[in-house]
DNA sequence: TCTGGGGTCCTCTGCCCT
DNA sequence: TCTGAGGGCAGAGGACCC
């Protein structure tokens, strides 16, 4: 059976209920408007400003136009022109979110954070606490509210897959007639839990995407239960085996995963689409460097080296190209990391363009650079008979940090990047959405 | 309509080694 | 010395998620 917004109901043995989706309506538009009240019930769409920018949410009014999260805001401002049309200002969600956090936590620890607006809690440890599920639920979404002032929507079921989507049935309903207000909080009881899954739409699964469902369509399946019926040899030979398998299972509500609270990154990257398409190499050679400092800053952030580089370019015709490389000595610091992302650069060809450049990390070792005696005089490539005698830029990395540090990122960073104005930092957030509507120069 | 940024996971292919 | 099979790994790219 499922019910929304209702009172929980006390079961023999006590409910088995224990994971909830936590899910913030319409994040950064919601943020905007609860830190700007004039904004009150008009379409508000938050993204990249700028010719090439997209959406990256929009409140319930913007939706009733039609517009959604990731669509052009070129187009988006042709379906709603009155919409009020904002670049975002990722600090601030980063300062929502972590009262959002702070609630959760208050809860329990095992909290696993998705993304900003959005996550897992496992709370079958403080039920005596608290209450059972549903009426953590219940607290939750009056707590939450009354820290940062926005709505939550709140799944509550046997496992994370279902609470997930006990948390998208809770949300506000909306069409070109209007916004109706949605349940707030969707419990999925153990015993209905087929009856709730398999008249959804195959596309809400978890790992469907537009190609599966192409695929899963030829095969004549549109919904779960369409989907839970088909032999599961047949999903594999259409799908591959990992998919094939995963689906089959949770089609029939069977998902292992638990809530876990620290999983550790696998990489990090940095990557920006330019409002005017770069021709020039050098200018291009440039970009690698400022993408690949950001990232050393986030790795020396989290104490981490790498051995993989990969560079990531989209070319004018929409074409996207990646090269990647592992070296066996760790990469640490920007100068390092460069190094090899302009080595992987010098083999891609610009064509009539880029309009795209990413940096990412991976294979990541714990970096040991906090003793390393502070030392600019070793270029990672320079070495004494044969011998690297600052493997991986360990050195200039700790130097380099350790200024940062004192007096701010902007102190010190490759010479390639000062102009005038300073050193062409870049920091996570930055282009979040696309280019604004300032424009890309030499 | 004209397509962001930051991630994870999977598949396929090629290379190297045994 | 050559060849084929199989495993492990790296690299490239696609699909998907928020």
């Amino acid at each position: 059976m499922v019910s929304g917004a209702r009172e929980p109901v006390e079961q023999p043995g006590g409910p088995d209920t224990p994971i909830l989706h936590v899910d913030m309506d319409c994040f950064f538009a919601a943020v905007e408007v609860a830190d700007r009240p004039e904004l009150f019930g008009i379409p508000v769409v938050v993204g990249g400003t700028g010719s090439r920018g997209v959406v990256a949410a929009c409140s319930y009014e913007a939706r009733v136009f039609g517009i959604r999260s990731a669509m052009p805001t070129s187009r988006a401002r042709q379906l709603c022109p009155q919409a009020v049309f904002l670049s975002g200002r990722y600090s601030r969600y980063e300062q929502v979110s972590e009262e959002f956090r702070g609630v959760l936590m208050a809860y329990t620890p095992l909290v696993e954070t998705i993304s900003l607006d959005e996550a897992f809690l496992d709370v079958s440890g403080c039920r005596r606490l608290f209450g059972d599920g549903p009426e953590i639920a219940r607290r939750l979404r009056s707590e939450i509210r009354s820290v940062t002032g926005l709505e939550a929507c709140i799944g509550v079921a046997r496992t994370k897959f279902l609470a997930k989507l006990g948390s998208r049935a809770a949300k506000p309903r909306f069409s070109r007639s209007g916004v109706r207000t949605g349940p707030g909080v969707v419990v999925v009881e153990p015993d209905g839990e087929l009856d709730f899954l398999h008249p959804m739409s195959v596309g809400a699964l978890w790992g469907v995407g537009p190609a599966t469902l192409g695929s899963l369509r030829k095969i004549g399946v549109e919904t779960v239960g369409d989907l839970a019926r088909v032999p599961l040899a047949s999903l594999v030979g259409a799908l591959g085996p990992a998919a094939g398998h995963q689906l089959h299972e949770l089609a029939w509500a069977r998902d292992p995963r638990r809530v876990e609270p620290f999983l550790p990154p696998k990489s990090i990257g940095h990557e920006e689409t330019y409002a005017t398409d770069i021709t020039d190499r050098t200018v291009l050679d440039r970009e690698f460097v400022r993408l690949s400092d950001a990232v050393a800053q986030r790795l020396s952030a989290a104490a981490l080296a790498c051995r993989t580089v990969t560079i990531k370019v989209r070319n004018t015709g929409f074409e996207t190209v990646s090269r990647s490389e592992t070296v066996p000595d760790p990469l640490v610091g920007g100068h390092a990391i460069s190094a090899v992302a302009k080595r992987l650069a010098a083999q891609v060809e610009m064509g009539d363009g880029v309009r795209l450049a990413g940096v990412s990390a991976s294979h990541f070792l714990p970096a040991n650079i906090a003793g390393t005696q502070l030392s600019f005089d070793l270029a990672p490539t320079q070495r004494e008979g044969g011998v690297t005698r600052d493997p991986g830029g360990v050195k200039i990395a700790a130097a380099v940090a350790a200024i940062r540090q004192r007096f701010g990122n902007r102190a010190v960073g490759a010479a390639s990047l000062v102009s005038p104005e300073g050193l062409a930092m870049k920091r996570r957030g930055d282009t979040q959405w696309g280019p604004s509507e300032e424009t890309w120069t030499d």
